[in-house]
RNA sequence: GCUCCCUUCGUCUAGCGGUCCAGGACGCUGCCCUCUCAAGGCAGAAACACGAGUUCGAUUCUCGUAGGGAGCGCCA
């Protein structure tokens, strides 16, 4: 039999890292046994789906590259059937209709809670002789009131708990709307899914979903219930923190593949690696392997796969990802060198493809003006000869490229006799502004030659209006 | 309250009874390299929640305790 896993998100927001992991490793399941992903948008909750979150979620799901082989499938688009399996479990028998009144279940949990028992429906329509007139009932479904129910988590084992624990659940609300543990055990059993993997936040949901199955005459699934994702702090993963949504994190520089690394060893790992390919966790991937454990989510981590990325991948494929940064950052890709030499120089240097953007501005758009303290510490007067031999040999320079860049500052240094410091400082604020950059030949290469020669210029003007303030003074 | 689930360095994890005075990674600290900032190299600090069993032997198995999480909806 074919594997076929789903990921089943309801679309009330976009989709958090959570979710995402959920998604990565029911992907990798069917990935790894040549099986069948689907995606099922669980959209029965009309109050709170919005077509917004749908497509948040796709988009989402694209940027992973987690592409699915069936669907996305809508539960709204299915009522039809739901309403006919509760019929047929009305007319077998399984499924009842109950009369019962909000306030008096209100009154029943309130009870049950006082007398230190786990709240449930006491079953009071279950055999109901006359049936009043003026209520519209729901449909509940006849649990067992005997035995253990039992199944085999492929992430924890053996998990059982009996039937005296479960109550008879609402199926289908008084409008005929079905609920979320009904339309679940329906879908998954007509797209034949075999492996469900979701959150442990369902584990408890299971138990009253294989008794459905059971009325059903249908097989369960087998269950795979991964952890959740906590924040930093250890508290549940929730929006206070921060950028939770997948796409907030293509928005702050991150790589795709740095993420889906970062997400698959968070619960998941294989002996000591750390840094998977898309192929190897393919191949490597087993869903046992998975942890019992609940994860935190450190951005650390993830900082030094976005940047090991950033220095791995063919610098065509990170420039691509580069220039997104650079739309948002309002810089004009065209003013400079080849986003590509810039992923060559930078990567190295920075843990974010935005802060690659913020950082490479300079090399497209010329500085408004010297960062004070680095103008007041190098550009003295005994910068100015340094400069301006430097200034005079880069004019005559044809090939503008790093060794030979690398060559003019050396001879420089050589002949004046000075430490590479001395000249590479003074230089690295005329043509940055600033005291930081990339080292000094790589600057003047992704400078280019007429921002490098002006900004010498404006470095020497800087010196020589210092010394005339000095002749003042 | 009841039921279910979880518990190895700060964090992610390896470990599937002896190989563990517990290994790797991120982060952190120090040193080296060095034209700034990085990157890189080397070194270091840092954990089996606790208590009983089982066993010749427990991080590894069982049971308690403590702590944490989830569920107990006409939400999904």
């Amino acid at each position: 039999m074919t594997i076929r896993t789903r990921f089943a998100p309801s679309p009330t927001g976009f989709l958090h890292v959570g979710g995402a992991r959920t998604a990565l490793f029911c992907w990798l399941h069917a990935r790894a046994n040549r099986g069948a992903f689907i995606l099922r948008i669980e959209d029965t909750d009309l109050e709170r789906s919005t077509p917004e979150s749908v497509q948040a979620i796709l988009d989402g799901m694209d940027w992973l590259g987690l592409d699915c082989d069936e669907g996305p499938f809508y539960q709204t688009q299915r009522f039809e059937r739901y309403a006919e399996v509760a019929d047929r479990l009305l007319n077998e028998d399984k499924a009842y209709l109950c009369y019962c009144s909000r306030e008096r279940l209100e009154k029943l949990r309130k009870r049950q809670m006082d007398a230190g028992i786990k709240p449930r429906y006491d079953g009071k329509c279950r055999h109901l002789e006359s049936t009043p007139e003026d209520i519209k009932p729901v449909v509940r479904f006849s649990n067992p009131k005997i035995g253990m129910v039992s199944f085999n988590d492929l992430v924890r084992g053996r998990i059982s708990i009996s039937n005296t624990e479960l109550d008879d659940l609402v199926i289908a609300r008084p409008d005929g709307s079905p609920t979320y543990n009904f339309t679940v055990v329906i879908d998954d059993m007509d797209m034949q899914i075999t492996h469900v993997i979701r959150g442990d936040d369902h584990i408890n949901n299971t138990p009253r979903q294989i008794n459905i199955y059971q009325a059903l005459g249908a097989e369960a699934p087998v269950f795979a219930h991964v952890p959740m994702i906590l924040g930093s702090d250890g508290a549940r993963l929730s929006k206070r923190h921060g950028a939770v949504g997948v796409m907030q994190y293509r928005n702050d520089g991150y790589l795709p593949q740095a993420v889906l690394n970062y997400l698959v060893r968070l619960g998941w790992s294989h002996g000591d690696q750390e840094v998977f390919s898309r192929d190897e966790m393919v191949s490597l991937f087993s869903i046992e392997d998975v942890n019992r454990k609940a994860a935190a989510f450190e951005t650390d981590k993830l900082d030094w796969l976005n940047q090991h990325y950033m220095k791995v991948l063919p610098t065509a494929e990170v420039a691509d990802h580069l220039a997104w940064q650079f739309a948002d950052q309002g810089i004009n890709p065209e003013a400079g060198p080849a986003l590509e030499n810039v992923v060559s120089v930078q990567a190295e240097r920075v843990k974010t493809l935005r802060d690659m953007a913020v950082q490479s501005r300079v090399f497209f758009e010329d500085y408004v003006e010297f960062d004070p303290a680095s103008a007041k510490k190098h550009l003295r007067l005994v910068a100015e000869h340094p400069l301006e031999s430097v200034l005079a040999k880069l004019e005559a320079l044809e090939d503008w490229s790093v060794e030979p860049l690398h060559q003019v500052i050396d001879d420089v240094a050589t002949e004046l006799d000075l430490g590479m410091g001395k000249v590479a400082q003074p230089l690295r604020v005329a043509l940055t502004g600033s005291g930081v950059s990339p080292s000094i030949d790589k600057t003047l290469w992704l400078m280019g030659k007429r921002r490098s020669l002006d900004g010498i210029g404006r470095a020497l003007k800087f010196i020589q209006a210092r010394r005339s303030e000095n002749v003042q003074g």
